[in-house]
DNA sequence: TCAAAAAACCGATTGCCTATCGGTTTTTGG
DNA sequence: CCAAAAACCGATAGGCAATCGGTTTTTTGA
């Protein structure tokens, strides 16, 4: 999946505000960079279309909200980008890990150590069933 | 960075052979997806401005060789499709990660927290210096 | 109920990039 | 110096985001 630089930033206000439709999105956007209504329209279906928003009739118009986490977006995006470059043997993601962990610092390990605990706890408890 | 699908099977067979110039990579995909010599030519052109691949004339022909390792490739595509999402304060790599991390087994977190202590060695040993 | 306003929908255009390949120029080695 | 090989140039097609004008559909308030 790609997405563009406008796509990126709907994502980005949507993430932070609540629910909004076309005009809401447009009348920020209009400030901050310009661009008509039908563009913020298009930009919001495209994003609808690819399953990242979804939205509801709300009296007249759709309201649309982050059908992703912006974290699980991010995921999916280097599962994406690092998909073509896995072998057989190796897990695209230990790749991934391997290859950005020269920018980590110790409280970021600390965070990944943290989360390594809980996933261990997780298929834990799902081997016990 | 953005990578063709062409570009991307290219780099892979460039990291699994020796430099090979664009003949010797065309007479490898000609077998397995066609194309015409010229497409290889520009497709390593392309490579090379992007500055992937490096280059020198061995004799007649330019040797092709990757210019970065696969996985440092993956970092740094792994940065790009990640950069917009990023904030100060947050970091997103880690909770992409964690994300992502319920995708691995026992064995693929092993080898996780070995990466994470080789990281914290290196740390260690810059620290002391 | 009905007309005006609002929103959705449609379609066309532009721009950027990869892939593709024909043809021309340059290089090179015998 | 000449023929072959390779590089270089340019054109085209295809895909996708961004953009926006115009039309249809929906909504709403008088």
């Amino acid at each position: 999946m790609l997405l563009g630089e406008l796509e990126k930033l709907v994502l980005e206000y949507l993430w932070k505000s609540q629910p909004a439709d076309a005009k809401q999105v447009y009348s920020y956007f209009e400030k901050n960079r310009g661009g008509s209504l039908n563009t913020i329209q298009s930009t919001l279906e495209r994003l609808y279309k690819k399953d990242l928003l979804s939205r509801v009739k709300n009296g007249h118009a759709y309201q649309y909200h982050p059908k992703v986490a912006r974290q699980d977006l991010i995921g999916q995006l280097i599962k994406s980008v690092t998909h073509d470059f896995v072998t057989e043997d190796e897990n695209s993601v230990i790749a991934a890990f391997s290859s950005i962990s020269s920018d980590l610092d110790e409280q970021q390990l600390d965070k990944l150590e943290a989360m390594i605990e809980q996933q261990r706890q997780k298929l834990q408890t799902k081997a016990e069933k």
